[in-house]
DNA sequence: ATACACATTGTACCTAACTATAAGGTCAAG
DNA sequence: CTTGACCTTATAGTTAGGTACAATGTGTAT
C-alpha cells in the first residue's frame, strides 16, 4: 500500500506539515505509522481524513467539534447503539446550520434580484436586510 | 424611537458589551450616537446588526468576510449596479458551504440509519465515513 | 450625599489555531 | 562524500477574536 511521507501528505490535503504534527498533538490524528528511521508514514485514510478536518473547519466548526465528529463517526462503527442520540443531536446541529444559510442565501438573492430590475442607482429599491424585522426572524438563534 | 445603553444591547444581543465596543473598534458597528454625557445609544437596528453578526460568526464566517458582507448589503442599497458581480460571488459561497453541509448531513443520517436496522453490535455494518472514497468526493474542496 | 450599578477610555491579558525557529538527523543525487 | 531537500523534537512567536482590569465619570435610589 502506498505511504506518503508528512511532506506529501501536507501537500495533498492542503495544509502545513506542522500543522499535521500540531493535528497529531491535539488528537485529531491518531499517531501515525513511522519508517525505521523515525519519518511519519501516512495513508490514503490520513489524507482523507485531514482532508475532512479542513473542510469541516471551513464550514464553521471549532477542532474540538471536528475532534467530537470525528469520534462519532468512528465510534459508530463499533460501538452502535447509544451512539445514536449523540448522531441525532450533531445532525440536528447540522441541519440548523444549512437552515440559517439557506435563509442567508435567500436574503442575498433577493438582493440581487431586486437590484437587477431596475439599474437606475436613484430608483432601485433595494431592502436593507438589516433593517427589516424578518432577517432577524429567519437568521436570529433561538436557545 | 427606542434606544438601549450598551449594557442593554449587549444582553439583548447575547453578547459582552466589550465585544460590542470592539466590534466598533473593528469596523463592523458604525459610531453609534451618544448622550449628552457621552454614552453610546442604540436603536433596534443595532440589536438586529448585532444578531446578524452573532449568527454569521456562528455559520463559519470571520469577521472580516462578515465586514465585507455587511458592506455589501449595505451598499447593494444604494450603489446597486457594479456590486452585482460580488453579490453574486459572495452567494456562491454561501451556496456551497451549504452544499457541503448537505453532503455531511448525508453522512450522518446514513451512518444513524444503518445503525437502526440490527441493534447488534457485532452486527453493524456502519460504513465507516473516513474510509469511503465517497466522502471525500462529496466533501473535498476543489481550488 | 452617599452608595451602587452602570458607563467611559486605555491597556493588558487570554484562548484557539496555527506558524516559525533552532538544533539536529536522514536520504537521494551528483 | 557532500550538498540540499527533507525529516525529527522542542519551544517560541503570531493572528484573530475576544475578555478583563484600572482609573474615572454618570445616574438613580434611599
Amino acid at each position: 500500500m502506498q505511504m506518503f511521507s508528512i511532506g506529501q501528505a501536507a501537500r495533498l490535503a492542503g495544509i502545513g506539515a506542522e500543522t499535521i504534527r500540531f493535528y497529531e498533538k491535539e488528537g485529531l490524528l491518531d499517531a501515525p505509522m513511522r519508517t525505521e528511521s523515525g519519518y511519519r508514514k501516512y495513508t490514503k485514510q490520513s489524507i482523507s481524513r485531514l482532508h475532512f478536518i479542513r473542510q469541516a473547519k471551513y464550514l464553521g466548526f471549532t477542532l474540538k467539534e471536528i475532534k467530537e465528529l470525528l469520534l462519532l463517526l468512528a465510534e459508530s462503527r463499533d460501538t452502535c447503539k447509544d451512539v445514536q442520540q449523540r448522531a441525532k443531536l450533531k445532525l440536528a446541529e447540522v441541519e440548523q446550520k444549512i437552515a440559517h444559510l439557506q435563509a442567508l442565501r435567500l436574503e442575498i438573492v433577493n438582493a440581487v434580484a431586486l437590484c437587477n430590475q431596475e439599474n437606475n442607482i436613484d430608483t432601485c429599491p433595494i431592502l436593507d436586510i438589516l433593517e427589516h424585522e424578518h432577517i432577524q426572524d429567519l437568521l436570529s438563534f433561538k436557545d
